[in-house]
DNA sequence: GAAGATGCTGAGGATACCTCATCATGAGGT
DNA sequence: ACCTCATGATGAGGTATCCTCAGCATCTTC
């Protein structure tokens, strides 16, 4: 092992265990990892168009109706009329989404800490600075 | 912008662009992401089972079986019978995979410099020794 | 040689996205 | 009022990566 990776096959690596390591930490709850995340931008806003997630979450319009689908189904969302625009929907938490969300928000925090728990204090926080870096480029 | 994000959030993000990326720049090649990475371990092994295929990749044994048949069709790999054990197979690279494994890195290498860009030299050697870290455990 | 392990792949499924077309509604101009 | 064009959501259908489970052929071991 330890061949002279680029730094991009490093970051993709990395992503790649994490997102195994959450996947399985999720199965539980029904929720999957892209639904937390949309639920967590929904929790955010209190209320938000579909559009407006899609923006969000940086994906299709098309893509968040889906993720909406699948968090109404599991009684997390509600869809409701936007009073504004008859043509827009408004999605708006649920009161068992706090719950679920927190619930996650545990289960994802301990499985990244575990995963985290190598590094330095220093170098965790070097981490958190580079990347923060590159996502807000 | 700029919330309080988790470190786990933070490499996400950033590999999920870095994807979004690298999957554009390939889309000329016909060749996928997982295909490339998939057809660089061949490339390295000269000659390996989908099986070995499968743990070099750390996905599932019957994932790789896949992965062979897309870049077989594709003419990049060919499967020929393992002499030493005839239920086994030994997928090899044929000689246009060196090309497009050149082709396809150069694209990527460029498309990773872009966004890496970013950050100062002892920032990326940074992130690379942390990374390396967290792959290696 | 029979029992069980191993190597590959068919069948079928899940996740997380996408584009394109469609339909209702909204906003602007004439 | 009307026509046009933009916009919000969604149906239909597709792609890329993965997965598990079954099944068959072959190897290994006892």
């Amino acid at each position: 092992m330890h061949q002279p990776e680029t730094t991009g096959d490093l970051l993709m690596g990395t992503a790649r265990r994490l997102r195994r390591e959450f996947g399985t930490a999720l199965v539980h709850d029904g929720v999957t990892p892209a639904q937390a995340r949309a639920l967590r931008s929904v929790m955010e806003a209190g209320a938000l168009r579909p559009s407006a997630l899609a923006e969000h979450l940086d994906i299709a319009a098309r893509s968040a109706t889906e993720v909406v689908d699948a968090l109404e189904e599991q009684g997390l969302v509600e869809r409701r009329p936007d009073p504004d625009d008859r043509r827009a929907t408004l999605v708006t938490p649920t009161r068992a989404a706090k719950t679920e969300l927190a619930q996650v928000d545990r289960l994802r925090r301990a499985q990244t800490e575990r995963f985290l728990a190598v590094l330095s204090d220093a170098d965790r926080a070097e981490l958190d600075r580079i990347l923060r870096i590159l996502v807000d480029q």
